[in-house]
DNA sequence: CGAATTTGACCCGCGC
DNA sequence: GCGCGGGTCAAATTCG
């Protein structure tokens, strides 16, 4: 488990760094506003088509709703045959046009975490205001950003 | 009263 | 062709 931490941060880092040296190149400053709050994860999806992201949460808090900025609309919630815990499925409702998905689930060895998985890019900008009320949390929930 | 969520139905791809 | 598993739709219902 651990290891899979550390393969996937590393990994991380290594898009991350690669991002910044895009961005900078390119005089972007919508990157620098995302690296200064501490949002580093929102451009991953502008690169990964699908990402996984494993998000702590309380397990007894099963509201399965995560806000990470963007606006969800929940539009249907299944329980799949390998986990027994019931999967949600969330479509970003920022923007009409925006075709975003994300599926929200439970893992199955420990009910604490939460997986998250997005699907798509945002074709507008993250809430600001959203986005500053996540960045003020004293916790910051997301673990690692795993790709397949 | 309008909008978002809930929840069963529907649909579609896949394996047998 | 049929059943199953997973994804989406949409009517009803709840919520602000």
């Amino acid at each position: 488990m651990f290891r899979l931490l550390l393969e996937a941060m590393s990994e991380k880092y290594n898009i991350l760094h690669r991002i910044y040296l895009q961005q900078s190149n390119l005089k972007s400053d919508s990157y620098d506003e995302y690296s200064n709050k501490g949002l580093n994860w929102p451009p991953i999806s502008t690169v990964k088509k699908t990402s996984h992201i494993f998000v702590k949460t309380d397990p007894k808090d099963n509201s399965l709703i995560v806000e990470d900025g963007y606006q969800w609309r929940k539009y249907g919630q299944k329980v799949t045959k390998n986990n027994p815990s019931p999967r949600a499925y969330f479509k970003c409702s920022v923007t009409p046009a925006c075709p975003v998905k994300r599926k929200v689930q439970r893992c199955v060895e420990d009910k604490s975490f939460l997986m998250v998985t997005y699907e798509g890019q945002h074709n507008h900008d993250v809430n600001p205001t959203v986005g500053h009320s996540l960045t003020s949390s004293t916790t910051f929930p997301i673990l690692f950003v795993n790709h397949h």
